[in-house]
DNA sequence: GACTTCTAAATGTCCATACTTATGCTAGGG
DNA sequence: CCCTAGCATAAGTATGGACATTTAGAAGTC
């Protein structure tokens, strides 16, 4: 059901869009099938075809869904697909060839704004995060290029605190030093998605903004770094940055 | 007018996108001004609100024009605020710190699947396009990772079939033995847009998919070179290159 | 069994209308 | 002169209906 009650100012569409997410994530309905039509959607939640249609617009355009005529609306959330992946035999490799490119491509300098305490959304239980905000210029004193918001789990508070401001390196090789061992492997996924319309709307970017996502997983012998870089441009253009580990992979 | 005689199978709205893009890029609607309002743009067309708004959301995705409540559509095809503009000091920057990280990054090798001639919609008058159809894989025999569709002077056509194959560099460093002077500045902008409809349906990319634009403008002594690069990944990502230079950017 | 034809279903397209909300401007009052 | 209130405007949201087009499968035919 659809009350009026649950009107947080958000248009009815905006509300739907979140409870099919939400139902995409919950297994409610499941990768690979078909989702309900229109017009039973419709009648569900008690509310136009046109409304249903401005919310399954949203999650095609994240990628979650595909639509076909005479088909159906299927749920395609499999995003490795739509990923392509790239191995790494050092982390100076990856530092160096990938991150460090897009500095370099990018020529841009940050400055951090304010840290504060965060939740992950699916970030491992048990691990407390921070949030740090931040900017970047095309020079200092030049206009914005992005914002940038990174999770980096608050055990390292102290050090990005402490270090940051005059670390000259790339930001992980910091983190790296206080990780809970060397990282020996990393991998690399990078994907092009749709940006979140609540992010859009939060950050005053221009509808139909995208987001280039950098994922990255490092594997040390003994457990798991996760950090998530969001890069959200002053404009039309977005990064997004995930970084983690995960325990799949091998260190082979 | 909008008769139905011109239905070349096309929906109405896309029609409509035509024709707003065919009066942005003409100048009945200057940049900076704003476009008449749905309302009046449903009477002229003599259609229904709803399609004409249909037909704007695609201009605001493309960053044509951005529309703001109670205000109007404002043509802000202006595109330097949602670019990044980088200048280069010598070609051999350019190609070895943003085209060569790219192919890093990517770490992809092209192959090229065939040449034909080609119209290259706002190309300079006078001159004659081929088009080079390519796929970049993940390694030899692995899976696409994109489809290439390179614009690229027809002049420069036996350059390409005979020396491309066994070349070893970037691709522009052949084209620039053959331009008419040396290349003394380059100006690269970087462009995160999502894809046109049209060419989402041709190439059977997904709905959503999104285009990364490196735009670089090259300045010799004497005259002007235009390339057009298009990388259509095999899926969600979606990169696209234009190469050309234009008179207005200075040697200095 | 293979092929064609028909049909139901689902999304795509399009319309007319109404109300809501944000914006910019103007008129009025302090 | 500044501030506020009101008003017109234009996009945003939403309804309900209609018809078109595509698809997959069922039914029928050879």
């Amino acid at each position: 059901m659809l009350e009026d009650s649950a009107a947080d100012g958000m248009p009815r569409y905006a509300r739907l869009q979140k409870i099919l997410e939400e139902r995409l994530n919950n297994g409610t309905y499941p990768v690979g099938s078909l989702i309900p039509p229109e017009i039973e959607l419709a009648a569900e939640f008690a509310t136009s075809r046109t409304t249903i249609r401005e919310a399954l617009r949203y999650l095609r355009e994240r990628g979650y869904v595909e639509r076909k005529q005479g088909v159906g609306t299927r749920v395609v959330s499999d995003t490795s697909k739509s990923t392509y992946y790239q191995s790494f035999g050092s982390l100076e490799e990856l530092f160096q060839v990938s991150v460090e490119t897009f500095y370099v491509i990018m020529d841009m300098r940050a400055v951090t704004l304010d840290i504060e305490t965060a939740e992950l959304v699916g970030g491992l239980a048990g691990e407390e995060w921070m949030l740090i905000n931040g900017v970047r210029w095309t020079e200092p004193g030049g206009k914005p290029i992005c914002y940038i918001q990174s999770y980096v789990p608050k055990r390292f508070e102290d050090v990005v605190r402490e270090e940051f401001p005059d670390h000259q390196g790339p930001f992980f090789t910091l983190l790296e030093r206080h990780a809970d061992g060397p990282i020996e492997e990393a991998v690399q996924e990078i994907r092009a998605l749709p940006m979140p319309a609540d992010i859009i709307r939060q950050l005053g970017l221009k509808p139909g903004s995208w987001s280039l996502q950098l994922l990255r997983r490092y594997v040390t012998d003994s457990g798991t770094l996760i950090a998530s870089f969001n890069w959200h441009p002053a404009d039309q253009m977005t990064y997004v940055m995930h970084i983690h580990r995960s325990k799949e992979t091998g260190t082979e």
